[in-house]
RNA sequence: UCGCGGGUAGUUCAGUUGGUAGAACACCAGACUUUGAAUCUGGGGGUCGCAGGUUCAAGCCCUGCCCCGCGAGCCA
């Protein structure tokens, strides 16, 4: 079903040409530093599913190369939103850390070629003298060592001799290079820093570049797939491999466009910001486009993973709409999300001619997209609680739900027709007085007359209370940062509002992490941790916001006209 | 400023050897409906970045220009 992309012709083209032999074999490589969140998603996807269609296979491989950034945690965390997403590393997770012996004899290898050199310059100087877009870099006065000084010195690095900084290894490659990347980039570093799986051992560490192509060709991997500001590397990439004796075939480095979304922000910065200053609970909070936050959303992992399919593969960076992911979002949930009655914001409901005292079971459909779902029941009485957005004094054009003298249906219940309210000091409606029409009980009346609203409800007498949790966008601006503004200056204070709900009670029976759909409100999914917390998914789509957004709209054009024929002509 | 990569509906992407520009989501309208949901049907939307050139014919080929992204870590 998978759509064809530049990624996949390039492989179907090597796959004929048989230039791995017909292999395919992807990796996805995450350095363990931060969690995933849902713009690794893309690369996942992409990894996985490409080996899956082509028979190959997808490795995981934690690019642990820099000890100052990395945290174990991390390690554990990475593979299980991984496996969250329903994808399977081939056999165990590997390191780029497993190569080091062999990173260390292919740098050797390179001094013996004369291609590397141990610079002893510092850093700033080494920048300094890398030039600039304009201007050409200048050669190390360290460049031309000799084989066996370079060689002595690399042992002495490796052997901890020198300061951290002190030295680093150096490709030689051309100071005048026009790609920035190619003037001699650094390929060693001395760090004395403890390695998430090494400990002490190395006192060295191998630069991205000098590490990720030879992990690439040790695992035989054949299509090595990164976001596209890898692209200035791929000469680099090329050029480390074809001066080493690789086990397999040269892997070919190839870039795709990262993913963007409105209103969300992918930098690590910045979203470690939001858990440090409080803006939200912390990496997994729902609000949070971490693949954990989604998870306590709600989100159903095949929906991303249907996303991102369907949003394919280019190399055009742009950003995609929220609303399309919500959009996929909605469309998994309706098919596996069983029905559920929930009053948010409740007012109460007196029917007057209720026979006093009795309860009776209504027989409710679970899900009308899956009628394996079945049906359960739920207590009726004459005290409910209704949304009280469902009742209106004062009707708005084309409002159709209960309002005084009209009848309408109540879910899985009987027609009711609103008589009177009671009301407090203030005018707010505190009670709906109704009666309702026993002959309906089969959600039609025997006389045909129809109603133009059916609304949810609650016994009050066995409602369960519980919270529940209504987002917002977290960033208000579709693109933050655009223009230059500070990317948190559209962080919406007001994000998530928590609300104590009415449940009917067979939601007293959920598993952490479930989500139904409370009729006609939305999906809800059950928190992780406390199953008596909600969190709002996503909500259904809503006609009726739309009528009076468009009417709100119309409103504002003719003020807007109003008030241009009224300025003066200066 | 130099190098590289890009530019096709609101958005994300298709567009074969040059032959009347497509899809999905979004938007609008209608049908259906015990969720103003879902589902179904239809509709509006484009100076193919701009300007030249080659050609009977250019989104596609050629030239020039414009705009956007990335790049001067001992980060990945």
């Amino acid at each position: 079903m998978s759509s064809s992309d530049f990624i996949r012709d390039k492989i179907k083209a090597d796959i004929e040409s048989s230039k791995f032999g017909g292999r395919v074999h992807t990796r996805f490589p995450p350095e363990p530093n931060g969690y995933l969140h849902i713009g690794h998603a893309k690369s996942i996807c992409l990894n996985f599913s490409i080996a899956d269609e082509f028979g190959g296979s997808c490795n995981l491989r934690f690019d642990d190369t820099n000890p100052d950034a990395e945290d174990a945690d991390f390690v554990d965390a990475i593979q299980e939103d991984l496996a969250w997403l329903g994808f399977e590393p081939n056999g165990e997770a590997k390191y780029a850390s497993d190569y080091f012996e062999q990173l260390y004899t292919w740098a050797e290898d390179l001094i013996q070629k004369g291609l590397a050199y141990v610079d002893d310059q510092d850093a700033e100087t080494i920048s300094a003298n890398r030039g600039g877009f304009t201007t050409p870099g200048v050669d190390s006065p360290w460049r031309e060592r000799s084989v066996e000084e370079n060689l002595e010195l690399f042992r002495g690095m490796c052997a901890g001799e020198f300061d951290d900084g002190a030295k680093v290894l150096r490709a030689k490659i051309d100071m005048q290079h026009p790609n920035m990347h190619m003037r001699d980039p650094v390929l060693y570093r001395i760090k004395r820093a403890a390695h998430i799986r090494t400990g002490n051992d190395w006192v060295i560490y191998p630069t991205y570049d000098f590490a990720h192509g030879q992990s690439d060709a040790i695992e035989g991997i054949t299509h090595s797939l990164c976001t596209l500001e890898f692209d200035d590397h791929r000469p680099l990439y090329n050029w480390v491999l074809n001066n080493l004796d690789l086990p397999h075939e040269k892997p070919e480095q190839t870039e795709f466009a990262r993913l963007n979304l409105t209103h969300t922000v992918m930098s690590k910065r910045i979203l470690r910001q939001l858990v440090e200053d409080g803006s939200v609970d912390g990496w997994d909070d729902a609000r949070m486009p971490t693949l954990r936050g989604l998870r306590r959303r709600g989100y159903p992992p095949a929906a991303i993973r249907e996303f991102i399919d369907h949003i394919g593969l280019a190399r055009v960076d742009g950003t995609n709409e929220i609303e399309l992911l919500e959009s996929f979002v909605r469309t998994s949930l309706n098919k596996t999300a069983l029905r559920r009655m929930a009053v948010l914001d409740p007012v109460k409901v007196i029917i007057t001619n209720w026979p006093e005292g009795k309860t009776d079971l209504r027989e409710a459909v679970n899900n009308p997209e899956d009628a394996d779902a079945g049906t359960r029941s739920v207590p009726f009485t004459g005290e409910l609680w209704i949304e009280r957005e469902d009742f209106s004094l004062d009707p708005p054009p084309k409002y159709y739900r209960l309002t005084i003298g009209r009848e309408v249906r109540l879910r899985s219940g009987y027609f009711i027709t609103a008589q009177d309210v009671v009301t407090d000091d203030d005018g707010k409606v505190v009670e709906i007085h109704c009666t309702y029409d026993p002959e309906t009980a089969g959600g039609q009346a025997p006389d045909g007359r129809k109603v133009k609203a059916t609304i949810h409800w609650v016994s009050a007498e066995h409602a369960l209370d519980a919270n529940v949790h209504l987002y917002e966008r977290l960033l208000t601006e579709a693109l933050p940062g655009k223009d230059g503004q500070e990317i948190l200056a559209s962080l919406n204070p007001e994000s998530r509002k928590t609300v104590s709900a009415k449940l009917e009670p067979i939601l007293a029976d959920v598993e952490p992490g479930q989500v139904v759909q409370f009729e006609r409100l939305g999906y809800f999914a059950v928190d992780l941790d406390d199953t008596s917390l909600f969190h709002r998914t996503v909500g259904l789509r809503d006609e009726w916001a739309r009528i009076q957004k468009r009417q709100n709209n119309q409103n504002k054009q003719k003020n807007q006209k109003k008030n241009k024929g009224r300025a003066p002509i200066s």
